[in-house]
DNA sequence: GCTCTATCACCAGACGGG
DNA sequence: CCCCGTCC
DNA sequence: ACATGGTGATAGAG
């Protein structure tokens, strides 16, 4: 889940910590992706027409490798060599937010069966979309794939978002691309956005750097993850999160301070604090290129 | 008129032929 | 360039 | 992912 407003927040108060940046310059470097979010991606939308999706001839969904394939073409085409790092298992506070998107989507195929009984069209679009689900076998058919064409896998212990921020902080890759604001929170050191939109779109490649956003907003990383979570988990803007930490310092001190604000009952900011600051990830994994199969 | 700003509908993969 | 059909 | 955020068109203010 994002952190709403947080690109406004730095925009605001630490313009120098973001840059446009051009794809080329990218070219050589090693760039982290989160592959379950591309699946996801790709399965709402490549080849959909209402209920119908890509498929083999056995009728197996095919819309993810058809996705995954030219997109990580377009990638190795610029140059870039991405590195795709697949989720774990979920740690245990993501569970009601699972537990949400779950009953999302029975709602959705309820609607959905609706929808195709009485063959509104655009409802069967609509609905159609919010029954996806990424399957462990959709996982395991990217990952093969992707060995095959010769770009690096890693599988995440947990949370890929933690694992490719461990894996920058370490060095392993260049720089981590996404949507979701969370990298950051993760402490990948440079944090990319739209890498992936086509230039049609104009959408400018935006670069983040964790050392100058602490340094401009003068806090340190503990501060500015409890920022994040001040204003992710709890319904202040961020702008006013912000204040509360430079005068408070922590989490805890804001709340001995002020009680003004709505606090959450058994608001668990310590265990989602735990989350960010020491992740569960695998440190072993050395993403290595290996030589495409010919087959 | 002109520029700057506010709103709001609209869109979310990638390719290639025409 | 856009439009639109296709990818399986 | 009926999310969210960026975009481009349009309208109103100065």
């Amino acid at each position: 889940m994002g952190i709403k407003g947080l690109t406004k927040l730095l925009v605001d108060n630490a313009p120098t910590a973001m840059k446009e940046q051009k794809l080329e310059s990218y070219f050589g470097r090693r760039i982290a992706v989160d592959a379950s979010m591309s699946i996801y991606q790709f399965l709402v939308v490549v080849g959909r027409k209402g209920t119908q999706m890509l498929i083999n001839e056995a009728g197996e969904v095919t819309s993810h490798l058809q996705g995954m394939l030219y997109r990580t073409i377009r990638l190795l085409e610029a140059g870039i060599k991405p590195v795709y790092v697949f989720d774990g298992p979920p740690p245990d506070l993501k569970k009601q937010e699972l537990a949400k998107r779950f009953s999302k989507r029975a709602a959705g195929s309820e609607e959905l069966a609706v929808a195709i009984a009485s063959r509104n069209k655009e409802d069967i679009e609509k609905f159609s979309k919010r029954t996806v689900k990424v399957t462990q076998q959709h996982n395991e058919d990217c990952k093969r794939l992707l060995r095959l064409i010769g770009v690096p896998v890693v599988e995440a212990p947990s949370e890929a978002e933690a694992q490719f921020a461990a894996l920058c902080k370490a060095g392993k890759v260049y720089a981590v691309a996404s949507e979701d604001m969370d990298s950051l929170t993760f402490g990948a050191p440079i944090f990319l956005r739209h890498l992936m939109d086509p230039s049609s779109r104009k959408v400018p490649v935006m670069e983040f750097e964790i050392p100058k956003i602490l340094e401009e907003m003068n806090l340190d990383m503990d501060q500015f993850i409890d920022l994040c979570i001040l204003s992710g988990d709890y319904c202040i803007g961020g702008l006013t999160a912000l204040k509360l930490i430079h005068q408070h310092g922590s989490i805890e001190n804001i709340l001995e301070n002020i009680n003004k604000y709505q606090i959450p009952d058994n608001w668990p900011y310590s265990e989602a604090r735990l989350l960010f600051k020491e992740p569960i990830v695998s440190m072993e994994e050395k993403p290595e290129i290996n030589t495409p199969n010919e087959e």
